[in-house]
DNA sequence: AGAGCGATGGCCT
DNA sequence: GGCCATCGCTCTA
C-alpha cells in the first residue's frame, strides 16, 4: 500500500516552511528588512491571498511616532504581546492596519507592513478592493490600508499568532515562486523617513525594494 | 507632480 | 474636541 502523495500546491502551504521563533527574537529594525522579500499568506474563507512585502515601517520603543510610546492601551495591548503575533488597528475610522509584533513580551514594537507585490488571488483581492477585473495590479497592495483590505485583514485578526495562521509568514513562497521570493541583495534596500506622521518623523525608519513597481512611494 | 480635502470612527486628553 | 502609521478624487501647474 503506497500512501497516497500530498501535492506541495499553493492549497497546501503548512507543507512550506515559515520562519523559525528565532527570526521574531531580532531586534526591530532586523525584521524590518528582513520581512522584504517575504511572503504574506492568507488563508482566507474565499480563496488564498498571498503578497510578497516590499515596503514596511519600524516602530520602536521610546519611538514618539510609536503607539506603544504612551503605555499600554486597550487599542494597542497587541503591540504588548509576544512577537511574531499580529497588531491590526483601525485609521482613520476606515482601514485596517497591519503590523508584526516584534520586541521580547511586554515590550511595545513592531512592524508595519505598508505594501506587497500580489502574488496569488489577484482576482479575490480586486474583488475585495471594488475594482475592476482588469485593473492595474500595481493598484491593489501599495498601501498599507488597500492591502488589508485586499488580503482580507481585519481586526479579527489582532493578536493571530503569525506561525500558525490563518495569516503567516514566509520567507519564500511558494516554491515555484521562489525567483519573485529570493533574497534580497543589501544594494536592493532603501531606507527613508516614515509616511503620515508628524512626531519623530525624520527617523530613517521605512525600508523599502528599490525599484519596485508596488511600492506605495517611490521615495 | 503636487497640494487640498472629505469620508469616517475609535481613542485619548 | 482633536487627533490620527489612509485613500481617492479634484484642482492647479
Amino acid at each position: 500500500m503506497v500512501p497516497p502523495r500530498i501535492k506541495r500546491t499553493a492549497e497546501h502551504p503548512s507543507l512550506h516552511l515559515t520562519y523559525p521563533d528565532e527570526f521574531f527574537r531580532q531586534d526591530t529594525v532586523s525584521i524590518a528588512k528582513a520581512l522584504l522579500g517575504s511572503c504574506l499568506v492568507h488563508q482566507a474563507s474565499d480563496g488564498l491571498l498571498v503578497g510578497r512585502i516590499v515596503e514596511t515601517e519600524a516602530y520602536l520603543r521610546e519611538d514618539p511616532a510609536c503607539h506603544a510610546s504612551r503605555g499600554k492601551t486597550a487599542r494597542n495591548a497587541a503591540m504588548f504581546g509576544p512577537p511574531g503575533t499580529a497588531y491590526v488597528y483601525l485609521i482613520y475610522g476606515m482601514y485596517w492596519c497591519f503590523n508584526v509584533v516584534t520586541a521580547p513580551d511586554g515590550v511595545g514594537e513592531a512592524v508595519l507592513i505598508r505594501a506587497l507585490e500580489p502574488i496569488i488571488g489577484l482576482d479575490h483581492m480586486r474583488l475585495h478592493r471594488g475594482l475592476p477585473a482588469d485593473s492595474d495590479s500595481r493598484m491593489l497592495c501599495s498601501g498599507p490600508g488597500k492591502l488589508t483590505l485586499a488580503m482580507g485583514i481585519t481586526v479579527a485578526h489582532n493578536h493571530c499568532d503569525l506561525r500558525s495562521g490563518p495569516i503567516k509568514l514566509y520567507p519564500n513562497y511558494p516554491p515555484e515562486q521562489a525567483s519573485a521570493t529570493r533574497q534580497l541583495r543589501p544594494e536592493e534596500i532603501m531606507v527613508s523617513p516614515r509616511i503620515g506622521i508628524t512626531k519623530g518623523a525624520e527617523m530613517p525608519l521605512r525600508f523599502y525594494v528599490a525599484d519596485n513597481p508596488f511600492v506605495s512611494r517611490r521615495r
